[in-house]
Order: C-alpha cells, then structure tokens, then sequence
DNA sequence: CATGAATGAGATTTCATTCAT
DNA sequence: GATGAATGAAATCTCATTCAT
C-alpha cells in the first residue's frame, strides 16, 4: 500500500457512501453520477476516475452492503443454543440492523429489483440464492433438533426471507415506528409459523 | 363502438402487453419506447400515437394488471365464511395467478420499486398501502371473529404483504416448480403465522 | 367545373380560414396540421389531401389574404383627386381594413416575419417590396402635383409601409381602441410627414 | 474568477451569436440547437452543457441584443437638450446601430414575432411594449417642452417604433443602402410628423 | 371525400465516459 | 488527484405525410 492509496481509498468510500443513499433514495436507474458527486461534492468524472465503470461503482455499493449485513447477523446469533430462539434473534436482528442502515436496505432492495440489467448483474453477490440457501441451512439444523415443525425447507426459507425483505420498506414508510414492539411482532409470526406445536 | 375502434384496442392491447414484459425484463426504467415497440414490430411512434405520453402507456399498464389480479382473488374467496379458510384461499389464489401471469408480477415490482417518480406516479394505483390497507381489515374481522390470534394489526398486514411479495420472484427463478406444494406450503405458513392457538 | 369540385371547393376554404385564425394566433411556425385540422373539425390528414403539401396549403393563406386586402385599399381611393386626400384614405383605409380583418393582418406579419424558411417562400406573394413599390409610385404623382415635398421616394414609402405594418399589433393589443380617433391620429402623422410646407 | 470562467464565458458568448445568427435566418423556431453547433461546429449537446435549457439560451440572445441596443441608443442622445433634436438622434442612432448589428435587429424581430411560446417567455425582455412606453414618455416630455405638436401620446409612440421597426428589413433587402442619407431621410419624416409647426 | 394507422425525421435533454490541463 | 469541456447514444415527443380502407 502506497500513500496514495490512502486517500484513493478514502474516496472511493466516500463516493460507495453517496451512491448508496442516491440509490436509496431514486433507485438504482435513476442514480446518475451527477447525483452521486453532487452528494460528495465532486465532479462526475472524479467517480470515473476511481471507478473503471458505473458496473465497478455498482459493485463496490454491493459488496459493502453485503458485508455490513453479514456480520451484523452472524453476531446476532452468537452463542445461542436454541434455534427456535435463534431465529427469533435473526428476526430481531434483522429488524435493529435494518433499522440502523435504513438507506442500506433501501439500496439493497433497489439493486435487486428496478435496476437495469447491467447494475443487477454488477451487484450479483446481493443474489437472494445465498441468503435463501442460508435459511434452509438454519431450518435444517432446527428440524433436526426436533425445534421446527415438518416443512418443504426451501418454501420456508424462501418465506422467511420474503418476510425481512419488506422490513425495510415499513422502516421508510413510518420512520417513527416502535422498532422494539415492531421487531418482537415480526419474529411473533415467524416462530408461529415455523415451530412445532 | 365503430370498426376503427377494435383494431386501435387490439394494439393498444398489445402494446400494453409488450410493455408488461419490457417492464418485467428490464425494469421500468429501462423499458423504453424503442424496445417495447420492437416487441410488436411497430415503430416506436406508433406508441405515442395511441399513447398521449409515456405517463398514459405506464398508467394503462398499471391498471391492467391491477384490475386482473384482483379479480383474480376476488374470486378466489367467493363464498367463503371462515377467515381462515379464505386466508388460506387467498394465498392460494395469489400463487396460482402468479403462476399463470409471472410478467405481470414481476412488473408490478418493476413498477413500484427503482421506478423513475413519473412513473411511480403513473402506477400510483399499484401503492402497496393499499393492498396492505386491504389486508389489515381482513385481520380486524378474523380477529374480531375469534379465529386468528391477538397481534399489531399493521406488522402481520405487512408480512402477509411481505410473503406474497417473494413468490414472483420463485416462479421465476424456478419455473418447474410443483405450484400445488408449494402454494400449500406457503399457505400452512401464514396460517400458523395468525391462527388462534 | 365539375360538381365534385364545389364541396372541393368549399373545404378548400374552410381549411384556409381555420390557418389564417391559427397562424393569426400561434404565429406560423406553430399553426400545425393538426390544430388547424381541429379548429375545422377534421383529420389532419384531410389537409393533405386538399393540398399537395404544406407549401401549398400556406400559398393559398397568402394567395387569400393578399387579394382581398389589394381589394379594400383599391375601393378606398376611389375616386380622389388629391394626393394628400388619397394618401389620408389609404391609411384610413388600411386601418379599418386591418380593424375589421385582424386575423388576416396578424397572420400576414406571421408569414412575413418568423416562419420556416419553406413557409416564408410560400407566401412570397406576401413580399413586401409590391406594396412599397405601390406607395412609391403614388409618392411619386404626389411629388409632381406639387402636394408631396421634396424626399427619397423609396425610404419614405419604406416609412408608410412600416408605419401601417404596425397598425395590426395595436388593434390586437387593444381590442377596446377607438378605431376612428386611431386612424385620424395616424393619418395626421403620415400627412405631415410628407406634404409640403 | 478562475481560468475555466474564462473558457466557459467565451463558448457561451460563441453559442449565443451562433443563435442570433441562426435565428435571424432561419426565425426563432426553426433555430434549433443543431443548426446552432453546426454553426460553430460544436456537438448540440455542448449547447445543453452551457445553458440549462433552451429557454436560458434564448433569454441569454435576448438580453444580449437588447443590452447592445440600449446602450447604443443611450449613447446616440448623450448630452442633447432639444427634445427635436434628440429625436432625430435617437432615430439616427438606431439606424446606424441596425446597420452596424443586421442580424440582431433580425433576430430581435424573429423572437417577438412567431416564435414559440416558450421562446417568447424567455425573450420577455424584448417586449415592445416597454420600447413604446419609453417613446411615450419621450413624447410627453416634448410637448411639455413645447417642441411637439399635439397628438395623442400612445398612438404617436407606436408610430415611431413601428417606423424603426420596419429599417432593419431595409439594412438586409438593400446591402448596398447609403445609410447617412437613409438615416437623414428617415429622421425627416420622423421630425415632421411630429414637429410643432 | 374522409379517416385512422403508421412512419421517419427531427427536436431537446440526460447520461456515462474521455481527454487535456 | 481532480476538473471542466466535450461527445455520442439514447430517451420521449411532434410533425407532415402516405396508404389502405
């Protein structure tokens, strides 16, 4: 790493920063760079500089959400040995991460649906597969345990994620909601859902 | 109604329909006069000739779709007294049509989400508080009826909202899907999900 | 002529009133088919079959107005012996000409000033140049009766020409104007502008 | 200012004669941004990057012209106490500043006349009802002064101005114009008309 | 005689991107 | 590292005109 790195670096973030909250807020095909350094205070051709392509900058935006959400829920969970109260816990914190990184989820949501062909393949590694794939790992482990009731394990996972994906939205739309109630409701109808009776 | 008036319905008809699949394809604000009109084989004029604006084009879109599906599940529940049966056969009935129309789903989202504000506008019918304003006084009666459990009226409006909202995206992803299964399965979901216990 | 040639005819006028009234009110560039097509109560491509094309459809504008003007200066001098009595009348004449026909005259300045190139060639009948070569020869008697003073016959019919082009702005402008007092106003200053002293 | 102002200002100042070329040939709206960079041999978007829209292009063309012409016509009556003489001035310097400036006072004209809507919006500041009001007030002072016959204010002021009105046509038709002795002959009848006798 | 359907040209505007500075 | 000037592609929309009916 040379010194110049450190401020490429800095404003590379700094531009990945202001394309999430353009995105956020217009959707991924309304997001221009002008939007974007607008927001910074730079120049448009300042983002072609650091980013080869709109593609590379739609990537960066995707892998940074992505990994922020990553490690928000693997700590969630940590140390629990129940799963039924482990998946209340993913619910809630779901819920608390979204509603920490409202503009995040926005982004998330835009660059998966709305975007034009080229920005959704650039943000690939949102793919829902992983996140699915995930759940039916989780709902797996649970059935096992004899904690969840019989199920079709990737309609459920699918369900689940179906269920947090319109969190965000809910988020936007009441900004003065009661997460801690709103969080406890949601994992209410989850467990209901997937527990055995 | 004179003869001039079929044919300009009949392609007016098909333009509506190619727009619906642009939309699904490419998203909203992607789907542009010249690849719509490529669809039909028309020059993207003729668009505008049957179409006032772009506003007009979207708004019709909108509408179609809007006014299929519930019909659909209108008379999906027909007759129904149980609230929870007709839960059950409204989830059932919203797969089933997804299934018979996966463009019009997918372009519903296309529309509400990363639309451009014009076209948000446009596909105002679309709003999904509507559908979730819909749901919340279908929960007020079974609860009222004693048949579902106590919760927060909105927050389980919105996951049911939320559930439905992922099986487009299933259908597509996985077109050999056993539509039967699966719509039971997401079916028993929300109905663990609310029922009394 | 044969019978069809009548309703020929007549639509044929119809279609040269309505763009007179629209050029008078749009200016020529913007009296399109289509508005004139409207204020008839046709299909704009009716224009098009009465005339070869636009060209011609503008030629016949500036044939019609052109003529019956010609006709009203010619009656209001009929009969004069004095040149300054003339030269009174004639502007008297154009005014009431002008107040009574106010469509003609604005849509004449339109054709003559900011119209297509294509549109200002079709209305070369409308050339300027007839008219004051007109005043010239009437200055020219005016002179040699000893009633006109001493001056450049081309600059001061230039003079009149401009003076009367704007008599139409003010009739529309101000549609409550006392048309008597105007024109009495304007002759005074087209008679003393040029009698002898 | 910075070093970019410099460059910015000379292409706007570029794009703006283009335009008043442009228009003066071709009116106002058939001046289309096309023709305007083939003028300078510019891409039309460059126009679209130096003024937001076409409207700040065209109010750029108008208030240019009508600072130009002001500032000609203030300097033509510097210093003069006889109302008379200072008409004759005021018309000898707007002959001598047309011809110095064809196309603007081509221009000028296209834009009040004939151009679209919007494009007379932007021109507002050409509107010839302040050229008239100020002849008026001139008018009034004149005959306070005892140098002016009686007349009616408003119709003489429109006289004049539709006298100047009419000299460009005469710049551009007759290139060849001995424009003192046109000038001359043009303040003579403007003195006459007006003139206590 | 009249229309409606259709087209191609041309208008302004936005966008990502390049290049010289 | 950063900018401003510049471009070409693509977007929606309007227009005169053609053609089958």
């Amino acid at each position: 790493m040379v010194k110049g790195s450190f401020i490429e670096e800095k404003r590379r973030r700094q531009i990945v920063d202001a394309a999430i909250d353009t995105i956020a807020e217009h959707g991924a095909a309304n997001a221009s760079f002008s939007k974007i350094a607008a927001r910074v205070g730079i120049s448009p051709s300042l983002i072609s500089y650091h980013f080869a392509s709109r593609s590379e900058l739609v990537a960066a935006v995707a892998n940074t959400m992505n990994a922020d959400l990553d490690a928000a829920l693997e700590q969630a969970t940590e140390g629990t040995d129940s799963c039924l109260a482990a998946a209340r816990l993913l619910v809630d914190g779901f819920v608390r991460y979204a509603d920490r990184n409202r503009n995040h989820m926005l982004a998330m949501l835009q660059l998966t649906v709305g975007s034009s062909p080229s920005d959704r393949e650039a943000a690939a590694v949102l793919d829902q597969e992983h996140a699915i794939a995930e759940w039916q790992e989780f709902l797996r482990e649970g059935q096992q345990a004899g904690e969840f009731r019989d199920f079709d394990l990737r309609t459920v996972a699918l369900c689940l994620h179906a269920l947090l994906t319109g969190v965000p939205r809910e988020l936007f739309v009441n900004p003065e909601l009661d997460v801690d109630r709103f969080a406890a409701q949601v994992a209410d109808f989850a467990e209901r859902a997937i527990r055995k009776t």
